[in-house]
DNA sequence: CGACCGATCGTCT
DNA sequence: GACGATCGGTCGA
């Protein structure tokens, strides 16, 4: 049911709990603009709760030249590079300095499915597409280079079409592959929307 | 279906 | 030197 798109400013990203902005991503339109759109609808997220959080890559205000982003302006774009070779992407939340993300997981493609076959070498469109966080980059032509961009630009961006998930159509689970992170890996900080075949399918 | 494995490399210890 | 916020493939039940 897509109406028109308004593309979220500032006030969505900047707030103090992360969860909220996880949950309320579901829903949301990704889009790249690099000469041609890409887009798709996002399906599952997972929020990064900052310096108290053992799974986050701020654990302790941990600050790196690698994770130098996360601690930037409200709305602004972290790339992580996974394993050497997939670059993950997270929306900054909160105020500058509070380093409070949330991954993008999974999307269902919406515009630019014949461009993003070309980044992916796929012959033909599967849900691997655009399913898991180092797929959907690639799909959309996002990467490293991306890192401490901002969502507020007309490249990259992400936008409302008016449809809401409801209540008991979102699922609530554990983060995935963060085991390492001790209790922290308990944390229900991972929203998906129930029974669409983009989400990543692993144990919870 | 679940368990496991290799690929691959920038970053931090 | 070791280690990932992964992925796609294989193998066995």
């Amino acid at each position: 049911m897509p109406g028109t798109l308004k593309k979220l400013g500032e006030a969505f990203y900047d707030r103090s709990d992360v969860i909220k902005v996880a949950r309320e991503l579901l829903g949301k339109i990704l889009v790249t603009h690099f000469g041609v759109y890409t887009s798709g609808r996002i399906v599952e997220t997972e929020a990064y709760a900052g310096i108290g959080d053992r799974a986050s890559h701020a654990f302790r205000g941990r600050r790196t030249n690698r994770n130098e982003a996360v601690y930037g302006e409200p709305g602004d774009i972290y790339m992580y590079i996974c394993y050497g070779m997939h670059h993950l992407f997270n929306v900054v939340t909160n105020k500058k300095d509070i380093p409070h993300v949330v991954l993008i997981r999974a999307l269902e493609p919406l515009e630019g499915i014949s461009t993003m076959l070309k980044r992916t070498g796929k012959p033909e469109p599967d849900y691997s597409l655009t399913r898991g966080p180092g797929n959907l980059s690639r799909a959309l032509g996002l990467n490293k280079r991306h890192s401490g961009g901002s969502l507020l630009s007309d490249e990259i961006y992400i936008a409302d079409d008016g449809l809401k998930y409801k209540k008991d159509e979102i699922l609530v689970t554990k983060r995935i592959g963060v085991e390492s992170a001790r209790e922290d890996a308990e944390r229900l900080y991972r929203f998906i929307v129930k029974g669409n075949p983009y989400v990543s399918s692993r144990k919870s």
